[in-house]
DNA sequence: TTGCAAGAGTTGTCTGACAACTCTTAACAT
DNA sequence: ATGTTAAGAGTTGTCAGACAACTCTTGCAA
């Protein structure tokens, strides 16, 4: 198993309550003693496991009454539909930000990013691609890759609010293992994107970083 | 003071990092032994707040190495909580992020809202324009027809970014000389959003907010 | 030089205890 | 009869100490 041992716990937990209906939402957990005996953990891993949960908005915490299932719980697998996750919802809430931002910032970039901002976007994005040919983990370089390109926007929110989605999108990501098929499409839509930004065409490169953000949505079986 | 022990731990481990310069991304904390007493707390308690901060990005733990702060630190900033200071200077930025956000936002809501939610949306646009008309302040109501329309995409991560969209607009708007003209503006083009929600048109809602926000970037002085 | 083992440093987990909070219920005063 | 208070049970919050498991370095031997 992959993991702590609270991290587990914390999944195991996720599963019996979302996915099984062990617990409907709004529902009260049996106290801390019991669970953490019925789980075989001690009751300070289940607590770890109960905070962690409490912080993806599952479950909610009163001191002196217990623990309950949220019930924003139900709302999120209306979404996703599914059984899997409540990732899901989320990874889809993501890619749409996503989606909506990077294609306008690579525009924006193309047509502001100074001749020394270009020629790093343009290195960083040979070292991405250098990786994927490799085979090697390309997380570093990619994340460099686009934040070369949001400081080439030079626009100070941008460059604060698309690392933080990059960066949920990355752990979302490692929780599966897309990975492998993302290589190839990655590997294709930043030659395609290099190529605009190479010819310093916003417009073109704002259709390239569209139709990146498409197939990893695509990939990851999120709809529009 | 307000919350657990542990989350004002969080916090407090959060503002030394952060906010004054005590380590550095990628630097290494005391290990939790000494950090528990220097903080004056129990480890257990620590471990609590080490990991709501670890969930955060703030923090990264490495059994049988350490804990260490983590290097998108400074990125992560202002997004969950935080007020966002210092925004006056940079209204272009603020707008510009706003501009890509609003239309494409207008044309999910328009296409997802739910019967109720479109209601909603109608009503508080109408509530808009009686202030307008009459001279009222309208800052309340504009931002409650943003955020009813931010709502109505159904996503999370959309409404996270609503606060600090909402300081642009009231800074935006507080600002003056530009009121007048500006409320002009907005009469009309609300009125034409209005319009294409109620034929439930994306792309016109999403064509109607773009131009509303090129009105008010225009109106204020602001180049694209 | 290379490989391995021992040790120090660190986080992960367990156990047991008590404090603090919430809600219910029963006794009490009016 | 009714409103108020106090006690008690149930629950989470915090503490302390111990040991297990993992990581990296250092020194020794082949």
């Amino acid at each position: 198993m992959r993991g702590n041992l609270s991290r587990q716990t914390a999944e195991k937990l996720y599963r019996m309550i979302v996915a099984e209906g062990w617990l409907e939402p709004g529902d009260k957990l049996p106290n801390e003693m019991e669970l953490s005996k019925e789980l075989g953990v001690s009751r300070a891993t289940l607590r770890e496991a109960i905070q962690a949960l409490t912080m993806q908005g599952v479950l909610e915490v009163h001191r002196g009454r217990g623990t309950f299932v949220s019930r924003q719980v139900g709302e999120v697998e209306d979404f996703g539909f599914g059984t899997l996750d409540g990732v899901r919802g989320k990874l889809r809430d993501l890619f749409e930000l996503r989606a909506m931002f990077e294609p306008r910032v690579a525009a924006l970039a193309c047509a502001r990013a100074s001749g020394e901002e270009m020629m790093e976007i343009l290195e960083l994005g040979r070292q991405t691609e250098a990786c994927i040919r490799e085979g090697r983990d390309r997380t570093q370089a990619d994340r460099d890759f686009h934040a070369a390109i949001v400081r080439a926007t030079h626009n100070e929110f941008m460059m604060r609010l698309l690392p933080i989605i990059g960066q949920a999108v990355e752990t979302a990501i490692v929780s599966g293992e897309h990975a492998e098929k993302l290589a190839q499409d990655t590997l294709r839509d930043h030659a395609l994107l290099m190529e605009f930004f190479e010819k310093r065409d916003p417009a073109g490169a704002e259709h390239a970083m569209a139709i990146h953000m498409l197939h990893a949505m695509e990939e990851m079986g999120l709809e529009k």
